[in-house]
DNA sequence: GTACGATCTAGAGCCGACTCTAGGTCAAGT
DNA sequence: ACTTGACCTAGAGTCGGCTCTAGATCGTAC
């Protein structure tokens, strides 16, 4: 198991150098990050699994506090499940809102594409907006 | 056809005042916004109409300059349908690629709920994450 | 005619989430 | 020994999208 760099933590999560120095002093790792003799990061593999679901969550719109917040609930240990499952179901229904409101606009795209295929097939233009 | 105010738009879109008011400066107004006498701004069912599918496109996250291109193509008339085609292409892959996201989410989440529902079901905590 | 709330403009301020800089230290290759 | 590049910390800067402020004007109700 060699010891992993930020570097590598960084291609292998797609996050930026800056943003893991970021999210660790923002206090969102679950575990403190580990240093070697001369004070560099040395990430497990844990750490990177736990920073895969911080960038699922952050993707889909978690806000940084509710992530430290659930990040705080996880280090604290067992015997806060049903805050952690409420702090999840919170975010499912953000995650519910967003996909109705992208349906929405799905939608709506889709009927004004028709509109503008139309009039471009047709070549005759009919609607302004 | 009464003039309708800004604090009517505001109410009637959900928009703030100040965001209206933002709006018309970033020019996103497909027409421009007409005053009386006393420099008021008096909208029409047109204005609001637009403002909505604005609200849309901006909750499924299209950036503000990409609203206002496609607002600058509107306002310059027939004959850009291709253009709008194209934006409005690009958005729709913006919200698709965002749906996978939120998928992947929700898979996760759904994964976590079902976790932490047994913990708790069970009273046998097994799993700190 | 006066009070008061809604509106006006121009511009400053704010917030979240990074991103970058300065000024160093560490480690691997030659 | 020296170079080079990845890494370190602390803190400043950036960006998008509003939001708020100041100071003035408008307009309706009394």
């Amino acid at each position: 198991m060699a010891s992993i760099t930020i570097g590598e933590v960084a291609e292998r999560t797609g996050l930026s150098v800056h943003a893991l120095r970021f999210y660790e002093r923002e206090g969102i790792m679950a575990n403190p990050v580990a240093r070697n003799a001369g004070g560099r990061r040395v990430y497990s593999e844990d750490d990177i699994e736990w920073l895969i679901v911080c960038t699922v969550l952050r993707a889909s719109g978690m806000p940084m506090t509710a992530i430290r917040r659930y990040t705080d609930l996880v280090r604290h240990g067992e015997g806060n499940e049903k805050e952690r499952l409420a702090l999840l179901r919170e975010h499912e229904q953000r995650v519910t809102d967003q996909m109705d409101q992208l349906t929405r606009c799905l939608d709506l795209i889709h009927y004004k594409i028709g509109v503008y295929e139309d009039v471009l097939g047709t070549d005759s233009p009919i609607n302004g907006t």
